[in-house]
DNA sequence: GCAGCGAGTGCAAACGATTGTAACCGCTCG
DNA sequence: CGAGCGGTTACAATCGTTTGCACTCGCTGC
């Protein structure tokens, strides 16, 4: 800072009292004990001088910071961009502000420690892994933590998610009305809870209208890996009429793949994706997908945190319910 | 924190020595005025308790707090996640923090403000307007401070942003190499530099050529705009056979107004884009854009703000070398 | 044998706030 | 008339670090 910081004793100065008389008028939750009229002019004199705390040397004091850490597993995904907006902004209104940074599930350990370093009111982390002892030591001795987006197995954590169940569901209802009765799911990575978790709802969902089961799990959920997977899967069984993607980037590798066999996506072979990110309704052909609110996931999951920090229980999960869009790849007649 | 915070002075009393030894011995650049072998002692008792210095408490002290502030016009437009990496994975590596804040060019003053407050050491925004008071001030008043992606006209601010001249030449040549003489160019909003700089750009090139200047102007940066403003340019002079949008979603809303006129993008009429955001390759036809490496971009501004936390004078503008990513909108034979 | 020196440490004052406790004032009441 | 009391305010400690200054101690050089 080049002009000097307006502080709590220039106000005091001001008013012609003391510091401590100043700071507990400035609080609205100890104000009661000064006098009204002193009061009105110690905030007239900061609001003049226009002081405002240093949040720094309040939080070395209070042990409270007002800001919370955030971490995002990539940050060049265009998923997280909306649930970072929604955290932001759910924060921000509370007059929180946000630590962010970027780990992959293997890499969190510095980061929480960084942040935990800065005395962070609160977590909120995108990164979990499916089995992730970093979450299971900051559930014993760590600031209050939410997961966004993923979830963990091994330890009690409070978490925002989609309901990979229903959203999956959706989208082989949607394939069985179609007509489909072959249809395969190109999973993700086991270690994370998106990956496994619509792979087993796939699997329940299936047995349910009693049709066969065809996996293939894809290393990554990206297209190349995504692509590869379907190729197994497409030479596994040739009979196959639909696939469900486990995300978007790996059903746009299916269309590579089925492309690939000399068939068409949407008339040949149906496929759907899961997140329906930007621009997926501009692809060739448009891509059904299973639609979550990521900022309204965001926006969810700092509001719990700040019930949180305000000393409320948390309940253990929220489930937010997807939707389904349908474009062309499942629904050529739009064409 | 759950668990109690190792203090210095935990440190200090474990090696036996008086806590302000113990501080120097910590300190690189004050452990040399203490003897090597208490140097020795400390640093094991240090690494034993697993201190770690409190930023907060040294931020008070030193006035430094070792974090800077982000401002991101739109944390939903995909664009900014690369940025966001870039300058995350630039100011860890320097052991600095990042306070992420959204603010549009409007509703800067606040975010800033409250980053101030929170003595961050130096400042990134990507949301700089043309005509942009609050830069203004910034410039005399305020911390280290680091423009990217735009620049501001009335302030004197180092900045790093991409070459439009460049990157609207690249595409302009790459058309008129095509065959085309017949351009317009769909220009941004005008009270930000990437949406003046890409127009100016167009209007010095399209001199150069001696071609006529077509240029409708978009009242935002999205596809809806986009398309309306194409319509205009469209229906003012119906010969043109190609378009350069100010960015990919102008570029996608030309290529609506384009087939609402009754012709195809990419044979009758050529389109390209700019910035070339991810899933551009898989739009109906692929789109040619100009690219520009974002995640460099931020990269560099970080690069550029530490250094000039370190005192040195930080050079005026740093121009980023777009490239052309030549795809089937412009080049239909690759269909 | 003592002033002076330099190396190494300790002391204590910051930084800007919050907060427990003491002190003061003018009253009332016993 | 003095103890006690409510209402205000001031004092001072505290949070965890850094840092200017003073101090000690063992030497050297005169």
């Amino acid at each position: 800072m080049i002009v000097d910081r307006v502080t709590l004793s220039d106000v005091a100065a001001a008013a012609e009292v003391h510091v401590s008389t100043a700071s507990r008028a400035l609080n609205a939750s100890t104000r009661s004990v000064v006098k009204p009229e002193t009061v009105k002019r110690v905030l007239e004199e900061a609001e003049r001088l226009g002081y405002r705390p240093d949040p720094i040397a309040r939080g070395l004091r209070t042990n409270r910071t007002h800001s919370v850490g955030v971490i995002i597993p990539d940050l060049e995904n265009p998923l997280f961009g909306p649930i970072i907006a929604g955290i932001e902004a759910g924060l921000v209104a509370d007059g929180y502000s946000v630590l962010i940074s970027s780990a992959t599930s293997n890499h969190q350990d510095e980061a929480v420690r960084s942040l935990a370093d800065r005395n962070v009111d609160g977590l909120i982390l995108a990164s979990a892994a499916l089995a992730d002892p970093v979450v299971e030591r900051l559930v014993k001795t760590g600031p209050p933590t939410v997961l966004v987006n993923r979830f963990t197995e091994n330890a009690d954590m409070p978490a925002i998610i989609g309901d990979d169940l229903l959203g999956i569901r959706l989208a082989v209802d949607h394939l069985v009305e179609m007509g489909h009765t072959r249809i395969g799911h190109v999973a993700g990575p086991e270690q994370m809870s998106t990956g496994i978790g619509r792979r087993r709802a796939f699997e329940a969902v299936m047995r349910d209208y009693g049709y066969p089961l065809l996996v293939e799990g894809a290393r990554g959920f990206q297209i190349e890996p995504g692509a590869t997977a379907t190729a197994r899967l497409l030479e596994r069984d040739p009979s196959i009429t639909a696939i469900v993607g486990a995300n978007d980037l790996i059903g746009l590798g299916s269309y590579l793949a089925v492309r690939a066999s000399g068939r068409r996506v949407g008339h040949d072979i149906a496929v759907t994706g899961y997140n329906d990110v930007t621009m997926l309704d501009l692809v060739d052909p448009s891509m059904t997908s299973v639609h979550v609110a990521y900022r309204h996931m965001g926006a969810k999951a700092s509001e719990l945190l700040m019930s949180m920090l305000g000393g409320e229980e948390a309940p253990r999960t929220t489930l937010l319910e997807p939707t389904l869009a349908v474009r062309s790849s499942t629904k050529p007649s739009s064409d």
